[in-house]
DNA sequence: TGAGAAAATACTTTATCAGAAATCATCGAA
DNA sequence: TTCGATGATTTCTGATAAAGTATTTTCTCA
């Protein structure tokens, strides 16, 4: 018996638990189930989700660096209040910070990457299902900041990064041709080395997905109460 | 008795003990105490601070999302290894952050509270001493990020801030001079109301800072091994 | 018989749990 | 309206369980 294959009862979570719990709450934020300004009850939370407080606090750490809640020393951890213009503002950073990384980018991708990311694109407009057209989509802006090269930008993209509610190829009709559209710019900036052309596309690219975040959570019933 | 003036020996520190173990950890590995990509090892540091290992768990999970350390799941937390372009970097993103809120400032500072950043100015040029100095630039920069009025940016900023080793006024010999020359300039724009001008100059500002902090950390044997 | 590789074991460290201590907000009384 | 007691939570501690790492032992092959 070479391995342990045929293993028992192992539990197949996300590694750790404060990683889950911060899943599981981003959700119930952005699904508007967490209204904004509630107060988050570490101790129900824990129980339902079926693990101690300790991880729940950990998670609620971690949403506080990403904005989605608010933790006051002492008092507890209340839902964000978000505005639309708070969406509008998370993304413009993004946008910014992606902007940075897509300069660097243009300079150092290699024509290896650029090719590869050149079959992203096609593989984007051969129908794919909106799952991996999502999936594909994720790989091409990763592959720029990756390509940026600095672990600084890397770390701030992947936190801000994470609070997006995914979802936006299921959401909106015309979302996927727009992204093809903006990603075929994007590309063509970045094999002709402008580096000013890429971040100024980039930067656009995210404030009109930053429109669509809203029109998304609106169309949910965030703003609803 | 109107309080608990006179109280026995209530412990002092700031709020909470993870925001203590956090700001320690900070002023260890910008001191150099820390060495890049060492391993921190939770229980040794919670002795040292007379604390339990828990504060410490979440103090690491702040300065992973600040960038100070990097956390693997399951094998702990490992000092970040930084580089000047790094450091450079960061305050990139800080300067361009910085720039969106002063733009935004520059349409809604009131005349009052432009009128109280004249005032700040002007006592910095009074030759208060040097702490004094950190302490009214620190205020003179709250109050264009507070008038951006983005609860989004103001989290980012807060987090963006923190990291930043302090003691500029201290270490550089013509920082005084020239922040107070570049917020004559901010304040200038930020009076005409020019937003563009207002952003731009933020945003070189803050990039200028990043060299010397580069400069600094340089002068501290950061970068010795 | 000695050297190298694989496997099992022991050890170190992290991740989690349940409960105790401290703190703040609320409510009632003067 | 102000002060003090009560109750509900958060925050922290010590202990336990789960991983990962390193070491040692054993086995195979030259």
């Amino acid at each position: 018996m070479p391995e342990t294959a045929s293993a028992g009862p192992r539990r197949t979570g996300p590694a750790n638990l404060n990683a889950m719990a911060a899943q599981e709450i981003r959700r119930r934020v952005f699904s508007g189930h967490l209204r904004a300004g509630a107060k988050i009850d570490q101790e129900a939370l824990a129980d339902e989700l079926g693990i101690s407080k300790l991880p729940v606090r950990e998670a609620l750490i971690t949403l506080d660096h990403e904005g989605v809640v608010e933790h006051i020393a002492r008092r507890g951890a209340f839902v964000a209040r978000m505005t639309r213009d708070d969406i509008r503002d998370h993304f413009r950073v993004f946008g910014v910070v992606s902007g940075l990384a897509a300069e660097r980018a243009a300079r150092n991708l290699s024509p290896e990457s650029l090719q590869a990311m050149h079959d992203l694109a096609d593989r984007m407009e051969s129908g794919a299902d909106r799952a991996e057209q999502e999936r594909l989509n994720f790989e091409f802006h990763r592959r720029i900041n990756y390509a940026a090269d600095s672990r600084r930008l890397l770390s701030l993209l992947g936190i801000l990064g994470k609070t997006v509610s995914h979802g936006f190829y299921e959401a909106h009709e015309d979302w996927p041709d727009k992204a093809r559209a903006d990603h075929r710019l994007i590309l063509a900036a970045l094999s002709a080395r402008s580096a000013a052309r890429a971040r100024t596309l980039v930067e656009k690219h995210l404030a009109d997905a930053g429109e669509r975040a809203v029109a998304l959570l609106e169309r949910q019933g965030f703003w609803d109460h």
